[in-house]
RNA sequence: CGGGGAGUAGCUCAGCUUGGUAGAGCACUGCGUUCGGGACGCAGGGGGCGCAGGUUCAACUCCUGUCUCCCCGACCA
């Protein structure tokens, strides 16, 4: 490809609505180009990196029996409704209205589709097991949009889904996607993790997410350093503590005037935040409350809460649910003396000489004490966070350590809850109708792409995998008048091309510093310089983008050279 | 949805406080010089200031409405 008639308009300025070095840097590169709040063009580098995902990932599926396929991006309704997933998906579901009246919506996931497919297809326990994937734009409507292509309303996905007669094979078939996932991410050259993950709205039971590690990523992951345990944060089993802390001493009540903040009221009170008790009000879906209390310094795991309440959906309370069920504004809640179901993270119990809200405006108590002064409704759960260095539930002797990652793959085990909702059903053995066994996969196409990027940069651009890089080498003749110079470059891209390697000549009339610039920017793995000086002693230098090394190589034979340093 | 910020040339921004009919750098066009890390000179083209109203002799500047984009949002009990 030459440059001269590559659509690239790379900038040298970062474009002002852009945040994270990926956003950044995919503008910068002439890669994408925002249309809409998180909606973007691909330009033909951006989307040359993008199909290198896209590539591998058909490569390795297809590798261990996949199909593909393409289903629809436009659904009608009545799918949905089957799923009940109409109503229940909520603001991120974008619906439309065809000419005739009919409610369709854009797919967010397919679900609902592919068990059509199944139900209308599979009839018989022989057929399986299938594994069915497509790669297609997704859409959902998110509430906040952010950071390019990390957070995407419109973003490629490639969703697979697996039929099976029983749980068994069906677990056979999680592990083998979560081996074939682990080889995806690798042949990407991307540094991942596989961590434990909540299983969310989707709903199932066993789940991994595939972390890309980078400092960027939204989602905080925990990993053992002593064995091989790694889970999302809100996740992460937290060993219990062994001993209880404070020293017990009288209740009383004290005066905070305005200070409804916990970080507030340990200022004014000169206590450490550790020494707090944090009490949150929750509204379930039938519109009952429950109360959970974490340890001031520690985050409550809402996910947890969620299993151990056996709530499907919890949400905060409002200012005037908190008031109803406390009595005090928001700021003074506490446990004692409060009714309805306590929701205790077990970091609490036995917790003695803390502080809380006393329910009562403008009033914290002192002294308060597990067993003495609240936990007759209390029931004790694992609720918070992990945080570095909490103990390791899963080994008992490790310890967490916390890293940042980019979720760009899941794999879950689904079991019968489409299935069963959407009567989709196969004949086993004894001719007894079963509803399919399922499982399903997916693997966020660009945003692998955006975090690749978040993982490999540095302050000139982009430094691509080799894997997913856009062409593997990029020719840069240092001038464009010098006849030498010209005829090599042509000829060694031509040559390169007919090698198979994908390459960019760079073949416009601008100064080297413009080019050198550019092809940083890009982050081609491989740069091969041809100039006037370098003929003249027969070499052509070729540098690599990664580590900045450089290796001159002879004109007689470059292409081999390149090629094999460019795989 | 709540809070904050911003919409002026392709890009990054200045100009609005104190209304008088729009500017810089980069990019772009032509010519010349230059040519191994974002060159230089000269000469050019391009926007009427998100949109719609209003006030005024006069609005990018003031007022009202509206759209779009960006950032933050249990952390508090």
């Amino acid at each position: 490809m030459r440059f001269t008639s590559l659509l690239a308009p790379t900038l040298k300025d970062d474009p002002a609505d852009a945040e994270t070095v990926s956003h950044k840097l995919l503008v910068r590169a002439g890669m994408i180009r925002q249309v809409a709040r998180g909606i973007y063009d691909f330009l033909p580098l951006g989307l040359r990196a993008l199909r290198r995902v896209e590539a591998i990932v058909r490569c390795e599926l297809d590798a261990v029996g996949c199909q593909e396929i393409l289903m629809p991006m436009v659904c009608p309704a009545e799918l949905w409704q089957e799923s009940g997933r109409w109503t229940h998906y909520g603001k991120e579901l974008l619906r439309l209205r065809d000419r005739q009246d009919r409610d369709f919506c854009l797919g967010p996931t397919h679900e609902e589709l592919v068990t059509d497919i199944a139900r209308r297809d599979l009839r018989s326990y022989r057929e399986l097991p299938r594994n069915l994937y497509q790669i297609q734009t997704k859409f959902r409507d998110e509430i906040r949009p952010r950071f390019g292509l990390m957070l995407g309303r419109e973003f490629v996905m490639k969703d697979g889904y697996s039929f099976h007669i029983d749980r068994a094979d069906a677990e056979r078939e999680y592990r083998l996607m979560f081996d074939t996932y682990s080889r995806i991410f690798e042949r990407c050259g991307l540094r991942f993790r596989a961590v434990e993950a909540d299983t969310g709205a989707i709903g199932g039971s066993l789940s991994h997410e595939f972390q890309v590690l980078a400092e960027s990523g939204e989602d905080a992951i925990a990993a053992c350093t002593r064995c091989s345990y790694a889970a999302n944060a809100e996740k992460a089993e937290v060993r219990a503590p062994s001993a209880s802390t404070g020293t017990s001493r009288a209740r009383e009540s004290v005066h905070t005037p305005d200070q409804g903040r916990i970080e507030d009221v340990a200022r004014f009170l000169g206590l450490p935040e550790s020494a707090f008790i944090k009490t949150l009000i929750f509204v379930r879906e039938d519109g009952s409350t429950l109360a959970a209390l974490v340890r001031g310094d520690h985050q409550l795991a809402e996910a947890k809460l969620r299993s151990a309440s056996g709530a499907s959906t919890l949400a905060l309370a409002d200012a005037a649910t908190v008031e109803r069920v406390t009595g005090a504004p928001v700021g003074f809640a506490g446990p004692v003396g409060l009714a309805g179901p306590v929701f205790v993270d077990r970091a609490l119990h036995g917790i003695r000489g803390a502080t809380c809200g006393a329910n009562r405006a403008d009033t914290h108590l002192v002294g308060v004490e597990h067993g003495r002064d609240f936990g007759d409704n209390a029931i004790f759960a694992d609720l918070r966070q992990a945080i570095s260095g909490d103990g390791c539930a899963r080994c008992g002797e490790g310890h967490y350590a916390l890293h940042r990652g980019i979720e760009v793959g899941q794999v879950f085990y689904l079991g019968t809850k489409y299935s069963s909702s959407m009567g989709a059903t196969v004949l086993d053995a004894a001719g007894e109708a079963r509803p399919l066994e399922m499982g399903c996969y997916g693997i966020g196409i660009s945003r692998t792409v955006a975090a690749a990027i978040e993982q490999s940069h540095d302050d000139d651009g982009i430094i691509w995998p080799r894997a997913l890089a856009p062409f593997a080498v990029e020719i840069v003749p240092v001038s464009m008048r010098d006849e030498a110079v010209i005829t090599t470059a042509e000829a060694l891209h031509r040559e390169l091309n007919a090698a198979r390697v994908d390459t960019l000549l760079d073949d416009r009339d601008e100064r080297p510093g413009v080019k050198f610039k550019d092809a940083d920017l890009i982050g081609l793995p491989l740069r091969a310089t041809i100039g006037a000086k370098g003929l003249a002693r027969g070499i052509i230098e070729v540098r690599r983008r990664d580590d900045g090394s450089v290796e001159e190589i002879p004109v007689e034979g470059a292409v081999a050279r390149l090629r094999e340093l460019a795989t």
